[in-house]
DNA sequence: TCGAGTTCAATTTTT
DNA sequence: TTGAACTCGA
């Protein structure tokens, strides 16, 4: 497709600073790609000296692909292009492709950054486990008083400011801030000596690595043309890196959108927009307004929503796109009609399954959807962040790689020790750590002189020296197989198929062994590499990778996400739930002038998601932190112009969908028919009901017909005295004390 | 020292 | 509902 005038400028526009400020759908990413194309082609730019940046691994992969295509060369398959071949990836990947190749040419302590070259990367889980450890057993802390999260929390908040920790004492104000210096501490130390660093220490190495001058000139050489996507989703410490490397030669291209700038809570910070401009005052501005994607009643929709923001920079977003179909509002009575009115939705539609797309604001919000299209019958996908990758299985296999390509590494070490079991006990862990601490040795110098060790006795000692053995042997084993290959040497030897699976149905038996499938399977994507080289990309990779980057393009299914994973998607149809406050907007943000904005934005991106038709759904009641709540509709449905709004015809849903359970609840409303439209909006917050149960138990009797608050109508098929087994509706035949159990007798 | 059984708390959003 | 953190018996 042709570009239109204003990208057209932007592509044309090299060696000069460019702003581009780009709407919902503008093409911007085309206009990146004819940007790079135009620049290797016509301007005989060498392809290996552009640089971009993107957000998610999956859009990197998408832009790789395009300027593949482009230069007629193949994709490569990572970062790590063999050929001549532009560097693209997120922040994270390219700066650790960045560190690597510094740590390889320069010695730890030059760098002054401690840290060598085979790191590795502690993910969210591995981070609070060593915390967790610090806080209990370092600075003996109780951790309800100091729970590991909020720490974790301040440590990031630090970083992200560039305060280490030996900075950090200046900022104590407070009990918890004196606990967070002493923590963060400990915590540095750990990772040093485990020779690891997590999410954040990725960009707050490269920064320390590119403050070293000549560095920094060689990288500024390299990378002579800078582009970053997303520009508004950037944090502080992005922002130093890009303008150390932009210093120079200042040909730095930044796609700006202030409208979906949802990451505030990962510490991005729009008003580095304030600073480029400050920073590159010379910069052109080129505005993408023009959306190729949604239809006008969605556009203006979203628009009306947005520009209730304060802080939203004026602009109109617009489309030639004819006015298509229906927004529609489903105001459901209760979450699970909303489900079974989306679920019928999807089924009824033409087309495939996989024009619909249904986000919600939390991963936990997913369920009742699920439940639905299950009964249905209908395809689906959950996609949740690093839910492959969390599972126990691929966690400890993952271990055992992390440990054999870098024996320091003693969160892994410790989680695979023992797994499968080898009786070695937390006793004799606990002897290893003293060694660790007391004579600054590592796991592998004392495992391998073991016999040394007094404190244990032979038994201990002998099957410590059995999990060496083997250790030793994958070690070796790792300098001549691939990873994939490694991977099923590490399955066969240690036999954990079998250990995984020995107390478990056939069922949950099939789901493990093909989850360690599964992984081998992404492995064997780099066979082609030497040995140790495929088991470090691939270590590096899967730290990084996320549910979303292995979307199968090919089966058809419906796609359920969460809003802020979804940015990067359109679709046909796209249902939004959950549209109540203090769910959405979220109750943290309600009050909080910013954070109701940023949930603004949210509902923005979710809504510019559709391309040609949108529901928006609530339901009155609904099952919520683990009680049934009652929330008005959401502020943002309000804001949007009523006309625009259609209601979903509920009636005749429901004349279509007679079950007992519907017509029982019907029956036994006094209010009859107006039970779904008036008494259910009272724009009230009820706080969870307490449950007081006291019942008298004569008044109930075999056969008789009760309601409970969770599985809703049931009748009593058994009766001896207070115990009753009840079938319901949503459950199967379940044993209760109707003495104490939440029940009333429906009449 | 294990592990089965029980209690109790927890839910934004993700590179 | 789930999971992690506890208890307690062997």
């Amino acid at each position: 497709m042709p570009l239109n005038p204003k990208q057209e400028e932007a592509k044309n526009h090299i060696n000069w600073p460019l702003l581009i400020i780009a709407w919902a759908w503008s093409w911007k990413t085309a206009t990146l790609t004819a940007r790079v194309e135009y620049m290797i082609r016509e301007r005989n730019i060498n392809s290996a000296s552009i640089l971009m940046v993107t957000f998610t691994n999956k859009a990197a992969s998408e832009m790789r692909e395009r300027v593949a295509k482009t230069l007629w060369v193949e994709k490569p398959r990572s970062i790590y292009a063999k050929w001549n071949f532009p560097l693209i990836g997120t922040f994270h990947s390219i700066w650790i492709y960045i560190l690597k190749e510094v740590l390889s040419k320069y010695s730890s302590e030059e760098l002054q950054i401690w840290l060598r070259k085979d790191f590795i990367i502690y993910d969210e889980q591995d981070k609070l486990s060593v915390l967790k450890n610090i806080l209990k057993n370092r600075l003996n802390l109780d951790e309800k008083e100091f729970p590991a999260r909020q720490i974790a929390f301040y440590i990031s908040n630090a970083k992200n400011n560039l305060i280490t920790a030996k900075w950090y004492e200046k900022e104590i104000d407070s009990t918890i801030k004196e606990v967070v210096f002493k923590a963060y501490l400990e915590y540095e130390k750990d990772l040093i000596s485990n020779n690891a660093i997590d999410f954040d220490d990725i960009l707050i190495k490269t920064y320390a690595v590119l403050r070293i001058w000549r560095i920094l000139e060689e990288y500024q050489e390299k990378y002579k043309y800078l582009m970053v996507d997303e520009y508004q989703d950037t944090n502080l410490v992005q922002y130093e890196i890009v303008k150390l490397l932009a210093s120079k030669y200042r040909n730095l291209a930044v796609v700006w959108d202030d409208s979906q700038s949802i990451y505030s809570w990962r510490w991005a910070d729009m008003r580095n927009i304030i600073n480029f401009k400050k920073d590159y005052s010379e910069a052109l501005v080129v505005k993408l307004e023009q959306n190729y994607r949604s239809t006008k009643k969605i556009i203006s929709w979203a628009n009306a929503v947005i520009s209730k923001n304060n802080s939203w920079i004026k602009k109109e977003l617009w489309t030639e796109n004819d006015e298509w179909s229906h927004i529609q509002y489903i105001e459901a009575p209760d979450d699970k009609i909303e489900a079974s009115i989306i679920t019928q939705i999807i089924k009824e539609k033409e087309g495939d399954y996989k024009d619909n797309l249904v986000l919600y604001r939390t991963n936990a919000q997913s369920r009742k959807i699920e439940e639905s299209l299950l009964m249905a019958n209908i395809p689906y996908r959950v996609i949740w962040w690093m839910k492959f990758y969390d599972r126990a299985e691929i966690k400890d296999l993952l271990a055992y790689l992390r440990v054999i390509f870098n024996p320091n590494d003693t969160v892994s070490m410790k989680r695979i020790i023992n797994t499968p079991t080898r009786k070695i006990w937390a006793k004799s862990i606990e002897v290893l750590d003293h060694y660790k601490e007391n004579f600054g040795l590592t796991y592998p110098q004392i495992i391998e002189n073991i016999d040394e060790v007094e404190e244990l006795n032979n038994w201990a000692k002998s099957a410590i020296k059995t999990f060496n053995t083997i250790f030793e042997d994958l070690v070796l084993k790792s300098h001549k197989i691939v990873v994939s290959e490694l991977l099923r040497e590490i399955v066969k030897i240690t036999k954990y198929d079998e250990y995984i699976t020995e107390w478990l149905s056939q069922e949950e038996k099939t789901s493990k062994l093909e989850n360690i499938d599964e992984l081998v399977n992404v492995a064997t994507e780099y066979n082609g590499m030497e040995p140790r080289e495929s088991l470090a990309i691939f270590l590096e990779e899967v730290s990084l990778i996320t549910d979303m980057d292995t979307k199968d393009e090919r089966s058809d299914y419906v796609t359920l996400m969460t809003i802020h994973t979804s940015k990067w998607l359109e679709q046909k149809r796209v249902f939004l739930t959950w549209l109540e406050e203090w769910l959405f907007p979220s109750f943290r943000s309600i009050g909080e002038a910013a954070a109701l904005e940023e949930e603004r934005r949210l509902m923005y991106v979710a809504m510019t998601r559709a391309r040609e038709e949108l529901y928006i759904s609530r339901a009155s009641e609904r099952f919520n932190f683990w009680d049934y709540v009652r929330n008005p509709e959401s502020r943002f449905i309000k804001e949007i112009p009523k006309e625009h709004i259609e209601n979903y015809d509920l009636w005749n849903f429901l004349s279509k969908w007679n079950s007992y359970f519907w017509w029982n609840r019907l029956s036994w409303n006094s209010e009859g028919f107006s039970w779904f439209n008036t008494s259910f909006s009272n724009e009230t917050f009820s706080k969870p009901k307490v449950k007081v149960a006291d019942n008298d138990i004569s008044q109930f009797n075999l056969w008789d017909r009760v309601n409970h608050p969770k599985f809703w109508n049931g009748i009593i098929t058994t009766l001896s005295w207070e115990l009753a087994t009840i079938a319901f509706t949503w459950k199967w035949a379940v044993k209760m004390n109707i003495k104490i159990a939440p029940v009333r007798k429906v009449f």
